[in-house]
DNA sequence: TGTACATCAGTGAACGCGCGTTCACTGATGTAC
DNA sequence: TGTACATCAGTGAACGCGCGTTCACTGATGTAC
C-alpha cells in the first residue's frame, strides 16, 4: 500500500499552503501582524521553509495582498457581473463594505499599511480594482467623466467600509449596513448627471 | 548660578514629552510600528520611566490617536470655523485630506488600527470629530436629514484621504488633491436637496 | 529659616519572547543514459 | 528497467535584534513642624 503523498518531507506546493495559513492567521486575530514564523508553523513547517517561495516576508505579504484584491473583485462581480443601473451598482457597492466587513484584517492588510510599489504583483491588482470600477460606472452613466466619478464612488464605499471596520458607524447588522451604503450611493448617483460636461441628460437616474 | 532646571532627573513634564517624542517618530517613518522603548529614548530617558505616565505600551498609543483627533478637529475649524455653504464646507473637506497626507503615521494610527473601546480618551475625540461634522453639515443643510448626509460627507472624503494616502490616487500636487476632493464633495452636495424629507428644497445649493 | 521625612519620578539590570534571516545540511525527486 | 547524479525543497541550529514589562533601587521634591 504505496500511499501517494504520505507525510511528504516535499510539501507538494508549500506556496499556495502559506497563502492559506496566512489567511487563516488573519481571519483568527485580526490585530495581530503577520509573521513569517507563525505562517511557516501554521503550514506545519520549519521556520525557513517558506524562504523557498517568498524572499522575505514583505513577499508574502504582498503575495497575500494581491489574493485579496482577486477576491474582492470576484466578489464584486459576484454581486453583479455588469451593473448597468443606479440600483445594480449600489449592490456592488454593498458587496464590497461586506467584503472588508468579513474580511476585516485582509481589508487592512490590502490598505491600511502603505502600499510598496515595488511589488508588481500588487500594483496590478490594485490597478485591476480599479479598472473595474472605472468600467462599471463609465457603463452605467455613458456620458458621464467615468474616470472622475469613479474616483468619487470609490472613495465613497472605501471611506464607508473603514469607518464601519473601525466601529466609527452603525454595523450593528448586516441590513442596516446595507441599507445606510445604497443610500449613500443613490445620494451620488442622483447627483451625477450634473457631473457631465458633454452629455448632460443623455445619460442618469433623473430620479 | 543655580540653573533653573539643569538636566534635571527629574523631567518636568515627561507625559507630555512622550506625546512629542512619539509624534516625532510617527513623522519620521511612518511605516515602524510605535515603541515604547523607541519613545523612551527619543524623549531622552530610560526605557522604564513612561511607566509612570502611560500604563502600558496601548495607553500611550491611545493618547497619541487622541491628540490627532484634536488636532484634526483644529484643523478643520481653522479652515472655515462656522462653513455653511458648500464651498466652505469643501474648504473643510479639504483640510481633512490634508491633514491626512500631512501626517500619514498619524492618522492611520487614528485609524487604521482597530480602535479599542476602552480608552475613554480616544472614544471621546472620535465622538468629537463626528459631532462636529454632523454639525456643520445640519447648519449648512438645516432641511436635510443631517446624520444620513454628515455620515455620507465623512464617509466620502475619509475615503479620498484613505485612497491618497495609499498611493491609489494622484496625489501629485496639492492643487490636484483640493480640485478633486472639491468636485467630490460638490457632486454629492448637489444631490443633498433630495435627500430632504421634510424641508425639500429649503436649503441647497440648486447650481 | 532649618530639618525630617514621605512621596514622587526617575534609573538600570534583568526576564523571556518572537521575530527575520543566514547557513550548512539532507532527504526526495526526476532525468539522462 | 536500472542506475548515477543533479537539482529541488525541505530541516534545524544559530545569530542578533528590539520589544514589553518587572523589579528593587535612588535621587529630587515638597511639605509639616
Amino acid at each position: 500500500m504505496p500511499r501517494p503523498r504520505p507525510n511528504t518531507y516535499h510539501h507538494g506546493d508549500l506556496r499556495a499552503a502559506c497563502l492559506r495559513a496566512a489567511r487563516e492567521l488573519l481571519e483568527e486575530d485580526g490585530s495581530a501582524a503577520l509573521s513569517l514564523r507563525a505562517v511557516a508553523r501554521r503550514a506545519g513547517v520549519s521556520a525557513t521553509a517558506p524562504y523557498r517561495h517568498y524572499s522575505d516576508r514583505e513577499a508574502l505579504v504582498s503575495a497575500v495582498a494581491a489574493e485579496g484584491y482577486r477576491e474582492l473583485a470576484e466578489h464584486l462581480a459576484r454581486a453583479h457581473p455588469a451593473p448597468s443601473t443606479p440600483d445594480e451598482l449600489a449592490a456592488v457597492a454593498v458587496a464590497y463594505v461586506r467584503f472588508a466587513l468579513e474580511h476585516p484584517a485582509l481589508f487592512r492588510a490590502m490598505f491600511a499599511e502603505p502600499c510598496d510599489p515595488t511589488s508588481e504583483e500588487r500594483v496590478a491588482a490594485t490597478e485591476a480594482i480599479s479598472a473595474y470600477v472605472r468600467t462599471i460606472v463609465g457603463a452605467a452613466f455613458p456620458g458621464v467623466d467615468a474616470e472622475a466619478l469613479s474616483t468619487t464612488v470609490w472613495a465613497l464605499v472605501h471611506g464607508l467600509a473603514f469607518l464601519h471596520l473601525d466601529g466609527k458607524l452603525d454595523s450593528s447588522s448586516p441590513e442596516t449596513v446595507a441599507a445606510q451604503v445604497t443610500s449613500a450611493v443613490h445620494a451620488l448617483f442622483s447627483a451625477a448627471p450634473a457631473l457631465s460636461g458633454t452629455a448632460r441628460g443623455t445619460a442618469g437616474p433623473t430620479a
